[in-house]
DNA sequence: CGAGGTACCTGACAGC
DNA sequence: TGCTGTCAGGTACCTC
C-alpha cells in the first residue's frame, strides 16, 4: 500500500534511470486506467523530471521535437499499483496496463501494472497539477515547515471526527496511509477514535512530531513491504520489521507488553496499544 | 461545510 | 475439494 514514503522511495530509484529518457512508444493494455485530459499522443516526449506530491508521482515532460511544448503524466497507486522499470522486455501479465518504452543505448521499458486496477494514470499540460482537483487539494507536505503547527492545531479544532479519519485526509496532510497513521497515532501516545477537537495543544504537537518521525523513518527503510509493495526496481521495503502496533494483533506491545488490539476507527482497520495510548 | 457510508477491484484466507 | 463470505485500504462520490 504505497503511502508517502513507498511512493519517495519510488520516485528516488526510478529518477536517475528515466531522467532525460525519451517514451518513444506507449501499450496501453487497459485503457480504463489512462485518463488522458490532455488528448495528445504519449509518445515524441522526454521526461525532464520526477516529483512527488503527496502520493502523487508527478513525471515532467517535454516534447522532444519541440522542447518549449511541456506536459505533466500524473500516476496514482491507490493500493496495489507499481511502477516498474526493466531493462528486458517481458510477457505483459493480465495486470500490465501500461508500458512506455524508454529510448536509450539500449531500449527499457516502464510498466504500471496494478493487480485491482484502483490506480490512475493521467496525461494533463504542463503544470495541470494545478487544474487536478486531487491533486489542487492536497493538504502541505508533513516534512515541510508549511504543515506548521498552529495550522495544524487549527483544523484539529474544527473538527470532531476521530483523529484517525483527519490524519488519513489528504486535504489536512499529504501522504499518510493507513499504516503510518496508526504508528504514529501508538507513538504520540493517542487512541484514534478520540475526536480531533478533544487533542489538546501538547497533544497536537507531539502527534506532528510522531508523524515526522515515522515518515522520516519509513523513507530511511526503502517504505513497508507485506505483500504488494516493492520499488521501481522490484526491491522491498523492510520498515515492516519497525512497526509496532500495525499488523501486530495479538503480539505484545514494545513499550508496555500489553496485548495490542485490533479494532475499527473511521472505517478502517486500526491496531491500537490499549494501555499506552489513551 | 463536516461526517459517515459505499463503490470501485482482486486475491488471500477462514470456515464449512 | 470447492464454495461462500470477509477483509485488505485510497479515493471519489453520495446523502444527511
Amino acid at each position: 500500500m504505497p503511502e508517502l514514503p513507498e511512493v519517495e522511495t519510488i520516485r528516488r530509484s526510478l529518477l536517475p534511470l528515466i531522467q532525460g529518457r525519451e517514451i518513444i512508444k506507449t501499450e496501453i493494455l487497459r485503457p480504463d486506467v489512462l485518463i488522458n485530459q490532455d488528448q495528445r499522443p504519449l509518445h515524441g516526449w522526454k521526461i525532464t523530471d520526477l516529483r512527488r506530491r503527496g502520493k502523487y508521482l508527478l513525471i515532467d515532460l517535454v516534447q522532444t521535437a519541440d522542447p518549449a511544448v511541456g506536459a505533466l503524466l500524473m500516476v496514482h497507486l491507490r493500493m496495489t499499483g507499481k511502477l516498474l522499470y526493466r531493462t528486458e522486455e517481458i510477457e505483459p501479465t493480465k495486470h500490465t496496463h501500461l508500458r512506455f518504452s524508454l529510448k536509450g543505448k539500449d531500449v527499457s521499458w516502464l510498466d504500471f501494472e496494478d493487480v485491482r486496477r484502483f490506480g490512475r494514470v493521467w496525461l494533463l499540460p504542463a503544470f495541470g497539477e494545478l487544474e487536478n482537483p486531487g491533486l489542487a487539494g492536497l493538504g502541505p507536505e508533513p516534512l515541510s515547515a508549511e504543515w506548521s503547527p498552529e495550522s495544524f492545531w487549527d483544523i484539529l479544532q474544527r473538527r470532531r471526527a476521530p483523529i484517525k479519519a483527519v490524519l488519513l485526509d489528504q486535504t489536512v496532510v499529504a501522504g499518510i496511509g493507513n499504516i503510518y497513521c496508526d504508528e504514529a497515532l501508538f507513538r504520540a501516545g493517542i487512541l484514534p477514535g478520540r475526536p480531533a477537537n478533544s487533542l489538546s495543544p501538547e497533544d497536537a504537537v507531539r502527534l506532528q512530531e510522531a508523524v515526522r518521525n515515522v515518515i522520516k523513518e519509513g523513507i530511511g527503510h526503502r517504505g513497508t513491504s507485506f505483500r504488494d509493495y516493492v520499488d521501481g526496481l522490484g526491491g522491498k521495503g523492510y520498515f515492516q520489521q519497525c512497526l509496532q502496533v500495525y499488523r501486530r494483533s495479538g503480539e505484545n506491545c514494545t513499550v508496555c507488553g500489553e496485548t495490542i488490539i485490533k479494532c475499527k476507527v473511521a472505517g478502517r482497520g486500526t491496531h491500537i496499544c490499549p494501555h499506552c495510548q489513551k
